[in-house]
DNA sequence: ATGAAAGCGCTAACAG
DNA sequence: CTGTTAGCGCTTTCAT
């Protein structure tokens, strides 16, 4: 800065004005703002972000905590959030706490001394002690896909138990009886709703519910194994499964086919969260989806909005809602007598 | 920090060498350090790493520029980068150019603003002219999955065109004498190095090569679907296709659905990439896998190597052999005379 | 074993 | 319309 100075014989007060688009606001003359921008181009002089990020007090970057990248329903959220990020100037820092709620704090930490000036988290989600703090030292926050209802903090969800419900009253209306659920991490926000939404459709149709077709404890591909071999191996199987995730599905496709059982015929599944393969599978799959480019970009904007404004910002809660992706994963059963 | 060495009654200085790790070197004594520790933890102090990096010139930050996050690919390539960085007190600062080489310039402009120590880069992979200036500003660069010959970079790639050889002498060896391609993105190396070894394959047997049976010109899942339809309308129908990516794959199972047909006994068929679901599809997927986390790993190891050595680094290249990985899709053809 | 002071590159009062 | 100057929070030389 201090050579883009001297070559145009200026002070470096004014290339900073002129290079941070404050030209017109200090009437600087047409002619001088010109030749700063044409000698900054020639030398390749670039402001250094860092420098400007410690006197302005605000680094225009945002932090993105996320249980694990490389699951496509977050990547996805991810990737609109960075992309909406950029779009207003704010760069993303990500971190990948690989679904460990002490990764999140350090995470957290070390994204509060980066300075910046907003974060967007997906916790883990069974603790939210941790969380406090930072709601509480006012840097804009927003959490996406799990909620806690003690936090006073913007928050942006898909309607887990509507589409839950949705989900398993399809399965009632086809005249399933009997459906395992096999659920994700317990005491998650998402969890908790999926399952009440599973239980509410039998309770809507009187339908007696053996609390041992509930199984799973995470959200992952071995527990939907795990979870669909321990329902296909009860006494009287049940005819369909409701399966809290994606991955929760692939576990319990594998346990499945091992068993020799086909979808539908044997047994009936409708999967949470829509993927691009859904229609190519062994069986074309029924599934809830959910709206996750949306996610992302309401999350930044929702997190952009509390960045630039100066007040206490209110909270916002969005709930989005989920869309039932009919396939031919779902039979439909004769009603026996 | 002020505030903190106002407490003890010691100077900044005294704060900044503990809190940095140097008190030993600086010899300070025990009880000093400890009382530093101590009021730094009740006061919630944590250090400004912006100026920090404004002081040091180094901001233990790299750049990540992917072309699309939300591609299972990157994205698993992503999490071993940013995990491993994080291990060794990076953190990354992600950008997704969303497949525009423009997006891809301004990203890396943008890195270099924010003084990152190290740039891993996805490149779109056409055009290197914009890499070369940045190379050569001796800015830590490593370039993952795409490479250019004439840039003197590291870079972590797979060895796409043995992985393509193979999937296709495997074909050959089950009699497909007539074999389409779906490639991808012309002109990059990951597609010229598949359709080479695709080529290879059909030269080592001797058969010859029909060259209208090359198709498709980017990696996504409509070029795929384009790609097999103009194969499935050829009059005579090739007995299998090899397709240069997952999305592409995708792409060419609705083609190959919509039109009737079954995988593997009307067409066969080998998918580039292996994914969580390729056992799970209608048919099981013969895939050529890649080392996906390995190549995150690598990539952040080769980068890290760069960033601590003082003198100009030498150029590394890893290339990681691929696996064909043998499921259902591909039938065994009865040699007809 | 510790402190004073300079300075990283930038911006914003304040002063013309 | 432009320049002078102080200072953001930290590290590091030099001094003691």
């Amino acid at each position: 800065m201090q050579n883009v100075a001297a070559k145009i014989g200026v002070s470096i007060t004014t290339v900073s004005r002129v290079l941070s688009g404050q030209a017109e606001k200090y009437r600087i003359s047409k002619r001088t703002a010109d030749a700063v921008f044409k000698v900054a181009a020639e030398m390749g002089y670039v402001p250094d972000q860092v420098a400007r990020g410690l006197r302005i007090r605000r680094t225009n970057t945002i932090g993105l905590i996320i249980p694990d990248i490389s699951n496509p329903f977050f990547s996805t959220i991810a990737r609109y959030i960075e992309i909406n990020a950029r779009k207003y100037g704010y760069s993303t820092i990500l971190s990948d706490c690989q679904e460990d709620t002490q990764m999140e704090i350090e995470s957290i930490h070390l994204l509060q001394s980066r300075k910046v000036d907003g974060l967007i988290l997906c916790p883990i989600g069974e603790d939210s002690d941790h969380l406090m703090a930072i709601v509480n030292s006012g840097l804009p926050i927003v959490i996406v896909d799990r909620y806690f209802p003690e936090l006073a903090c913007s928050y942006v969800i898909s309607d887990n138990y509507k589409g839950a419900f949705e989900a398993v009253s399809y399965l009632i209306e086809n005249n399933h009886h009997s459906i395992g659920c096999i659920q994700g991490r317990i005491n998650t926000s998402v969890n908790i709703n999926r399952v009440r939404g599973f239980r509410d459709a039998y309770k809507k149709s009187n339908i007696p519910l053996d609390e041992s077709l509930i199984v799973g404890e995470n959200f992952g591909k071995k527990d939907g194994y795990i979870g669909a071999k321990i329902l296909l191996s009860r006494k009287t199987r049940p005819t369909a499964i409701f399966s809290a995730s994606n991955l929760i599905s692939l576990g319990a496709m594998r346990a499945i086919l091992e068993e020799g059982l086909t979808i539908p015929d044997d047994i009936s599944m409708i999967s949470f969260d829509d993927q691009p393969y859904s229609d190519y599978l062994v069986t074309p799959m029924t599934t809830v989806a959910q709206q996750t480019s949306e996610i992302g970009q309401i999350a930044f904007t929702l997190l952009h909005s509390q960045m630039k404004s100066e007040s206490k910002p209110m909270v916002e809660s969005i709930i989005l809602p989920t869309k039932l992706i009919i396939r031919k994963s779902v039979k439909k059963l004769e009603l026996t007598v």
